[in-house]
DNA sequence: GTAGGGTTAG
């Protein structure tokens, strides 16, 4: 009997030589059957494999658990994402006297950060300090994570009032006591009227200069701290700091990891920087790591970026398995790249190899489902989007209220908006633009004002939908107010899309010299098509002067715009200038040799039937011809006289 | 002990 307790003995105490669940409850069995008492080893063996039932069965059969019984549990409970119990068990050890120690404050930390629980984060740092672990490497780093991530919702003010992180931040302050010790922290970035005055680059910086001291005071730094650093500086939109990490990394005779990589590789795809993307490619591929699924997310998104999105797909199809998350990043890679059909077969492939859809799944196809206007396939996921309770998330629904509106059902789009619990920025713009696409233009204004009302600060897409509203009603004098409302008061200076709106506008309007005084006060980036709706609205108002000095602006921009010289040569014939119209025609046509003619496309039950001009071989022309015979005489009965 | 993917644009 004495040898088996002697061989169970040793075997816990080198716990390294226990390879698998199994083996760890085979030596639980064994326990059991020679009545032995090795409670806690045998915990610290279930929690190396994250165990949680059967840490939890063994726990609970202890009277007074010790330290070496509450560390295994708390880091199972945190493993295994349960981090309101993780810190539940945290505070109740605190109360029973156990003095922690320096394998529990990293899951405790980890547990705070995931839950948001910044009040008592700093407590816990408090604890730490009180302890004197403030220089364990390994509590050093989850305190960098923490600060790092839970300072920056601080400062930007967008915690939620969850219940299990108030309860801790209100009540379960048994630690409270030592807050005061570290002051410098706990006070940056919390007080709102602190940072009302700053501008938001210095919103972000304040979270990271706490981080950056926690860090400085680590007397040892490895892999993790700088890796922990880098991805907060990434996530604080701090690019060129998150840079100088990587050389000071190096400096420190550290080299970067697949973390580092896959940590700054958004930096790269922000930027479409695809020369650092291709080194960091390479890197990755002579250090190891061209298997490294984060890596090649991250590579699969920056390739996405630069318009490479067949290197993304080869990078795709190299992944020896693909997780919900690679399957995302190559669908969003199609999405962003204007491939709607791709993305969508790539959406069924995921589907069909059992990769069940996550809420981002969802957010990342619905727009190809809205470019195309796919209803049906939009309200498929709609309904499982429903059924898997994801309705709540701000990003499917901002995507549905664009697709409904986009594929013409307006009140559907509103009854999805409706239902939102609350607003942001994106969904007030989704559903301005869906009403101003429909016409609605006073609804588009009234959303826009109850948007500012509730203190949501448009940005220059929002504008661009409210100005949209206008310029489709004719609405001269609010669009004036917006545009100037939008330059003075919220400092945003017009882009190409909204002098485009307002050249529409006024140009709808008649004020034709305005329209053009207004495209000539473009600073930069002016193209030929800001020009077009102003040359469209010379033929409504058959300004032909005007029209020659626009066509000239045209031709200095694109001298092969085509749409330009047939709206010219229209407005010549409707004032009776025929041969002027006549010798128009004639550039064109030696224009149009030279341009590529244009496209379109129709699917009817799954095959697609496309078109191009002066092109007689469909099969079924004669039908079509026909029908358009028909269409046009229904159209001349109801008195509209076509404009050919 | 550290990591990824997403919504709006005449």
């Amino acid at each position: 009997m004495d040898s088996i307790q002697t061989t169970i003995k040793t075997l816990l105490k080198t716990p390294t030589q226990i390879k698998s669940p199994s083996q760890a409850k085979q030596i639980h069995a064994q326990v059991i059957k020679n009545h032995s008492t090795f409670t806690s080893d045998l915990l610290s063996l279930y929690s190396k494999f994250n165990l949680l039932p059967e840490s939890l069965t063994l726990f609970n059969t202890l009277q007074s658990p010790s330290i070496h019984a509450f560390k295994p549990l708390i880091k199972c409970y945190t493993s295994n994402s349960y981090f309101f119990e993780s810190l539940k068990c945290f505070v109740t050890m605190r109360r029973m006297g156990i003095h922690p120690d320096h394998n529990v404050f990293p899951s405790v930390l980890k547990s705070c950060t995931n839950l948001m629980c910044f009040k008592f984060g700093e407590s816990v740092h408090g604890s730490v300090i009180r302890f004197g672990l403030e220089f364990d490497v390994f509590t050093g780093n989850a305190l960098l994570s923490m600060y790092s991530k839970l300072q920056r919702f601080s400062a930007l003010q967008v915690f939620d009032e969850s219940p299990e992180r108030t309860a801790f931040d209100q009540s379960e302050n048994v630690l409270h006591h030592s807050y005061k010790s570290y002051p410098e922290v706990s006070q940056n970035g919390r007080n709102p009227s602190a940072l009302s005055h700053m501008s938001d680059q210095d919103r972000r910086n304040v979270p990271m200069q706490s981080v950056r001291k926690v860090f400085e005071t680590m007397p040892e730094k490895d892999v993790v701290s700088y890796n922990t650093l880098i991805l907060g500086y990434v996530q604080n939109n701090m690019c060129n700091e998150a840079m100088m990490m990587i050389r000071e990394m190096g400096d420190a005779k550290l080299k970067p990891d697949a973390f580092t990589l896959s940590n700054f590789l958004p930096v790269v795809a922000e930027y479409m920087d695809v020369w650092k993307g291709k080194e960091i490619h390479g890197y990755g591929i002579r250090h190891g790591f061209e298997r490294n699924g984060f890596v090649i997310n991250g590579l699969i998104d920056v390739y996405a970026n630069c318009n490479m999105v067949e290197d993304s797909y080869q990078l795709f199809c190299s992944l020896s398995e693909r997780d919900c998350v690679s399957w995302c990043s190559m669908i969003a890679a199609c999405v962003k790249n204007g491939l709607f059909d791709e993305g969508l077969s790539l959406f069924r492939q995921m589907l069909s190899e059992n990769v069940k859809p996550v809420p981002i799944s969802c957010s990342s196809i619905i727009p190809a489902c809205a470019h195309l206007t796919t209803l049906p396939l939009g309200q498929q996921l709609h309904g499982y989007i429903i059924r898997h309770c994801f309705d709540d998330n701000m990003f499917i629904s901002s995507s549905l209220v664009n697709m409904y509106a986009k594929c013409g059902n307006i009140k559907l789009a509103k009854c999805v908006f409706d239902g939102m619990k609350h607003h942001d920025l994106v969904s007030w713009t989704a559903m301005i633009m869906g009403c101003a696409s429909h016409g609605y233009a006073n609804d588009a204004i009234f959303l826009f004002k109850q948007m500012e009302m509730e203190d949501v600060r448009p940005n220059s897409v929002a504008f661009v939908a409210v100005l949209t509203a206008c310029s489709h009603a004719g609405m001269v004098d609010e669009g004036l107010t917006f545009f100037n409302r939008m330059v003075t008061h919220y400092d945003i200076a017009p882009d190409f899309e909204h002098y485009a709106c307002m050249a529409d506008l006024l140009g709808r309007a008649g004020k034709l010299e305005d329209a053009f005084d207004l495209i000539c006060s473009m600073p930069e980036n002016k193209t030929a098509s800001v020009w077009l709706p102003l040359l469209a609205a010379c033929r409504v108002h058959k300004n032909v002067d005007l029209a020659e000095k626009v066509v000239m602006q045209i031709s200095k921009l694109d001298s092969d715009n085509v749409g330009a010289y047939v709206l010219l040569s229209n407005i010549y014939s409707s004032v009776g200038r025929y041969k002027d119209a006549a010798k128009v025609r004639h550039i064109l046509s030696k224009k149009m040799n030279k341009k590529e003619p244009a496209c379109s496309w129709i699917r009817i039950g799954g095959k697609v039937h496309a078109f191009i001009a002066g092109d007689e071989s469909h099969s079924n022309y004669d039908g079509i011809v026909n029908a358009l015979d028909i269409l046009f005489g229904q159209i001349d009965k109801e008195g509209y006289v076509v404009d050919h």
